[in-house]
DNA sequence: ATTGCTGCAAACGATTTGCATGAGG
DNA sequence: CCTCATGCAAATCGTTTGCAGCAAT
């Protein structure tokens, strides 16, 4: 509900498309599972917005393309997408998951306004190399990490002097 | 589900404890809420253990001292110790809320285990600089941050050869 | 006395599941 | 054909809320 629209343009490139709609392909073979409109239509819908999508706007924007595909669909395919390395979840903390690509993307972090919920990326190598670290150190097999930066951003802190904070 | 029990054992001393019952009073004064036995066994009872209990879990702890305090109860006094700052929400991406000590508290960081659940706590200043370093480069009044790591733990990578990762 | 607190049960929103029907291999 | 996929509705899970009676100020 925090969450607002930023943008939604194709941010992936048509032989980008193809390569991650092999991949999912392969993997619904290797796993014995069958390739379907549907999550053909819904991998495509997803690759072509931009970061962040929780399941219902995704799926708001799958029914513009096929009316017919159901929200239950977009969370089957979600999980699919996110098995095969090509979405990941990512939490910011408002009780809603939302997938971003991963496919092609080099490891990034968020910073959320939590006025309005908008979101910056961005990219900190040290980030990556602390991952390493301290797994190294815990005897962990580390896969992954999330870092989030919450706070307020310039725009919210003009129109309100201040408000509670989440 | 997949978390498992680590320890409860104490985890602050009888001074401290009462510090903290001071600050959750004076915060009910000051915001006109009361002082209420409940209200007093749950933040007794969430300062005696360890991190990262989930509300039903501390609801379950606290039911030892007094039978008939409801979950509701649990609910909304831990929002309360985490608007004093006593306590703050930490997401493990396994979609159930925990809520660890802040109080005297230095800002620390979580590795996760996928498969058993089992967590270990690290400290890292750089992560505190970063904050603070992405906030002023994009114009953010930063409040907090998360980090967590997630991977699989010693025992895990002996007990299973692989399974599934979250 | 007044106002807030409690615990229960019902409501809620996000996600999952059971199932009958439909489509892919 | 056989198996898996789909969409719907119902179920589930964590969490929140309405409310009647109770307790703190």
């Amino acid at each position: 509900m925090l969450q607002k629209r930023i943008d939604d343009q194709p941010s992936i490139s048509r032989s980008m498309m193809r390569e991650a709609e092999e991949i999912l392909h392969r993997h619904l073979k290797r796993v014995g599972l069958k390739q379907t409109a549907q999550r053909d239509t819904i991998l495509r819908t997803f690759l072509e917005t931009r970061e962040h999508l929780s399941t219902d706007e995704l799926h708001r924007l799958v029914k513009k393309k096929d009316a017919r595909i159901g929200i239950t669909t977009v969370y089957r395919t979600l999980k699919l997408l996110a098995e095969c390395g090509l979405a990941s979840e990512v939490a910011f903390h408002d009780g809603i998951a939302r997938y971003e690509h991963q496919y092609n993307r080099r490891s990034h972090h968020h910073m959320v306004c939590t006025e309005c919920g908008s979101s910056v990326e961005f990219f900190s190598p040290e980030v990556e190399r602390l991952e390493q670290e301290i797994g190294r150190k815990h005897h962990y097999l580390t896969t992954r990490h999330t870092f989030q930066v919450y706070g307020v951003c310039e725009d919210c802190r003009k129109k309100n002097g201040s408000r509670r904070v989440v």
